[in-house]
DNA sequence: GTATTAGATGTAATCGTTTACATTTTATAG
DNA sequence: CTATAAAATGTAAACGATTACATCTAATAC
């Protein structure tokens, strides 16, 4: 490979120059810019990142802590990250941490050895194991997440969602309503439960614990969340499950008893998955904007890495909340019973 | 942020014994490794690897040019990669092309830049724009590939896999089947129609034009491929799809007419997504071990690396071909016309 | 014409590590 | 104990760009 030094020889000017040439055109004239990029593309020259990124002590590029990249949603709300990114002139790096929080840790380390400017992280907790005091490196939270003062957050608003689907299954004459959450810990979920609670609370319901069987946004849950309901002596008229996959899950599992959705029993879901349309019936689902969290993100990140650079005191935390949409297909019914 | 020099202050110990402590430990006594570790510890000290990498002249990540992240079987694929990046000391860098030869060249882009190591290339191109003279940037491609010398592959056994699953069609007494194949460019749709093809002739039959649809691998195509075979005055008796998505939007068409998978058509897909086992009925397809890429791929890349910084010359170029699976579900039965 | 200024280019220090080589310390053999 | 070898540490020169500052050139004003 040849170097800044080589380009500088025989374009005949200084390395300076060329340095100029690559990162500032405009400062550079006309006469030795041309001169310059035809010695470079003699040459083969391309500048050194690596070189730029040491000089200049930034990598432009920002990881994305992503707990499970073949989730359709979050491979969705990666497109959205990776294309905020490069309009900032950022390439994004991912993480697919597995819900393992050691592997995490080794990816948000990335950060630490300043190979990363800053850090995206798509779940429920602080990646970082240093000191709450030492804690400078730039860092957004987004899809679940935790509470923590400094870290701008970016969701998506699961209480409203929840309470939309829940009341358009109200509204149907859906009475008992089996529910089908996401696991206990994620702040996601209770913000679904209390969107559940809401809109039950509207019709002079109480949120039946009873009602209420916890997955783990797998369709194998999906699956066995149906199968447990269909063996009560009173079934559920309708299923909410907090993701599509799992709606998909109990769609299977209630078809398996020759019952048909929505006729015998309707079945709502969440995200809005590709694949949502396409299921048998088409879910009746409410959409993320998963492509949406992007902009945000990044625009929370640069504004932290820019401060950070400039020494500047961080300011006020900072949050946005995503508006959510009601997806009606053929999955959700008038109760039968009523 | 403490740098090398600090530490080296606090420890009581040169710069270098400080770099040996944390890049070969072996090398640097138990006493002055636990100095050296305490200074670090108290200063917050991590060494910074774009100094690190700059000097070493690599960046110890790879990228990989993925046309579309969505695709759950580019997903699984990822994940393998990713895997066995991992293993090797490598971050693994994802560009999503989204099929656009302009970002592709973009992301490629930063090999010539020094940012990346090597490339794993998705898709049937060479993804860098130098002159073949030029190319000495470590490259592999794997699931569709291109014919380049020099250029290591792994693929997938195609003809093999496809000439499996149409031979479970023709047992099964199928003689007139319906093909939805992907876009004519590609060398696997070429090496999957070669399989047909391959089966066809062993039951003494010819493949028939006509009874193929070009598609583009998306479930909209495979409603499409599905709604022009229904309209036929003789329609197939089964549809093999080249890829599960295919499959399952020809599925949802051919239930809108009332009619039943597998009974009154059978259908067959490819790839074995982990949808395919929750479509309605279950998927019959061929599994491809996407997440086997990824070993194979990383020890060519490696090799290619390796040998690349030690100037040798290249080896003869490589390729690996991963095995298929027949995933026999519900979506297909025996003909009922004969 | 000269004085002044803006624009273009050059010089050289710098970023934080790694590592070849030199030197010192420690262990082993006699 | 000394001689020798092995292990541990130190010194200092890279790696290839950026950029503050100095210098030179060209343009403008008078």
């Amino acid at each position: 490979m040849s170097d800044i030094k080589k380009v500088s020889e025989t374009a005949g000017v200084s390395i300076a120059t060329v340095s100029r040439t690559f990162s500032s055109p405009d400062i550079v004239s006309q006469k030795t810019r041309a001169k310059v990029q035809k010695a470079a593309k003699e040459l083969g020259y391309h500048p050194n990142s690596l070189a730029r990124n040491f000089r200049v002590q930034r990598s432009y590029s920002i990881i994305a802590l992503v707990p499970d990249m073949t989730n359709p949603f979050f491979a969705r709300v990666i497109g959205g990250l990776e294309k905020a990114a490069n309009n900032r002139g950022y390439t994004l790096l991912l993480g697919n941490t597995g819900h393992n929080i050691e592997i995490e840790k080794k990816y948000a380390n990335l950060a630490q050895t300043s190979l990363v400017d800053g850090i995206i992280q798509l779940s429920a907790h602080y990646p970082l194991e240093c000191e709450p005091s030492l804690r400078k490196i730039p860092l957004v939270n987004i899809c679940e997440c935790f509470n923590e003062p400094n870290v701008p957050q970016v969701i998506f608003d699961n209480v409203g969602g929840a309470r939309a689907i829940m009341k358009l299954l109200l509204e149907k004459q859906h009475r008992n309503i089996g529910i089908v959450t996401g696991p206990n810990e994620s702040p996601l979920n209770e913000e679904r439960i209390k969107g559940c609670e809401e809109a039950l609370y509207e019709y002079g319901i109480k949120l039946d614990p009873d009602n209420m069987y916890t997955g783990d946004f797998t369709f194998e849950e999906g699956y066995r969340a149906a199968d447990i309901f269909l063996k009560r002596e009173t079934k559920p008229t309708a299923i909410f499950c907090f993701n599509d996959e799992m709606a998909i899950g109990s769609m299977k599992r209630i078809k398996e008893d020759g019952l048909r959705v929505p006729h015998d029993m309707s079945v709502a879901g969440f995200d809005d998955i590709h694949f949502a349309a396409y299921s048998d019936p088409p879910l009746t689902t409410v959409a993320q904007p998963a492509e949406a969290f992007g902009e945000p993100a990044l625009n929370f990140l640069c504004d932290q890495i820019d401060r950070t650079r400039d020494n500047q005191n961080y300011n006020a935390p900072e949050r946005k909340i995503l508006p959510y949409e009601l997806v009606i297909r053929d999955s959700v019914a008038t109760c039968a019973k009523n």
